[in-house]
DNA sequence: GGACTGACACTGG
DNA sequence: ACCAGTGCCAGTC
């Protein structure tokens, strides 16, 4: 995990502390590095994710609730599926309803 | 050292 | 609320 890469471990830690039927978006998860401007770096560093399993990258979306691409976890479908398990629910436009399921660092 | 890339966020219209 | 443009950061070539 501590590789010389120690702002992707960093990223991957907050992200395996999303808890289950709540998501965050890039930009919280910089604002926790300290970078709230790193939002890219962020999922940059989701898409190297290394862990998959380990690190939920499918609980994490952009600002608008929208999901990843379709080569995250082999489809959009399968990051949604996911995501309505452990509860989280969807808009009818696709979308996660951050409304509800925002995570809340500390809420 | 310089330039390009990438799963974003913010601002303005 | 949406679309388009701009800025940010770290990593790789």
């Amino acid at each position: 995990m501590e590789s010389s890469k120690g702002y992707f471990s960093k990223v991957y830690r907050i992200v395996s502390t999303i808890p289950p039927g709540k998501v965050a978006t890039y930009g919280q998860i910089a604002a926790l590095l300290g970078d709230a401007r790193g939002a890219r770096t962020v999922g940059w560093a989701l898409h190297c994710n290394p862990f998959p399993g380990l690190v939920p990258c499918h609980r994490v979306v952009n600002q608008r609730g929208e999901l990843s691409g379709g080569f995250a976890f082999g489809g959009q479908e399968r990051q949604r599926s996911l995501l309505e398990r452990e509860g989280v629910s969807f808009l009818p436009d696709g979308r996660v309803d951050l409304k509800r399921h925002l995570w809340r660092p500390g809420g």
